[in-house]
DNA sequence: TCATTTTAGGATTGGTTTATCTTTTTATTA
DNA sequence: TAATAAAAAGATAAACCAATCCTAAAATGA
């Protein structure tokens, strides 16, 4: 994975909140995607001070998306977690590597980068919600044409 | 960075030993790349055994490259360092991602790998050593015509 | 008000990577 | 043969990430 564990753990949270803003407990979120509840448990604190996430505390109390999944986007995601500059520098750490002086690999990973950068400020949670959904259904599917 | 400051170590000290195969002491690697000497010992011992390099021991010993540079890719490298599967999984580690039940990062994801992959089989030590031999070069001209 | 539930925050543990230290082995050469 | 130089190997330390634990703070409801 190109990420830290803990930011797939946030994608996968974040796409199973429920979309009519009603307010989620952690641990719930933890049992339902088999996450560490006391780590994800950190990882959604971070997410509120980020401003994707805020929370209650107490009875009835949770976390909830401060926007529509849609308006939150993967990338926004990363950035709260790994830094802005996640995927910045030379592939292969070569110090003397820049536009000027290129690694072997500059251009190819120049165009991953941009690549990667641009699908991470393209998709949303809402993107990631649809595609559990569509893989639910599916296992559905196959669970009732199989009984 | 894509890699482990590991695997980056070593293929700078690759690139930067000597063509003609005379044998080259860790201890004036670490120096001239202003890398940690013991663990750039341990790395250089980890390509003895993945057959990369060659050593002897004692007086006039050092390491070298077992073939010519030109013949030693960089996916082999990485390979030694990281294993295999560097880049295998979902980038977001989804674990229902799938080629069926696809993310939406994951053919730019599936693009990237084979993107980064097919440069790292194609580009050899030798690229590296050329091109840290154009930046010598340059730096030198930039020197030479500021005096 | 008091008990309960839940997030907030800080301290702590465990594992892996990075880095260092020490001892042993091997080769050279005087 | 003895001294020395260097890699090999193993133990140790430091830093970071992953994960846990514990005590607070806040909100609810009785």
């Amino acid at each position: 994975m190109l990420f830290t564990t803990a930011t797939g753990y946030a994608l996968r949270a974040l796409a199973a909140l429920p979309e009519d803003g009603s307010y989620c407990l952690a641990k719930d979120l933890s049992a339902r995607l088999d996450i560490p509840g006391p780590y994800l448990a950190k990882i959604l604190q971070g997410l509120v001070q980020a401003s994707i996430l805020e929370s209650v505390r107490g009875p009835k109390g949770g976390f909830r998306l401060t926007r529509p999944a849609h308006r939150i986007t993967v990338g926004e995601v990363v950035a709260a977690l790994e830094g802005p500059e996640a995927l910045e520098g030379c592939v292969m750490g070569f110090p003397t590597c820049s536009g000027d002086h290129p690694c072997p690999l500059h251009d190819a990973w120049g165009a991953v980068k941009a690549q990667v950068t641009s699908s991470m400020t393209q998709a949303t949670i809402r993107d990631l919600q649809l595609m559990d959904l569509r893989h639910l259904k599916e296992a559905k599917a196959r669970a009732g044409g199989r009984s």
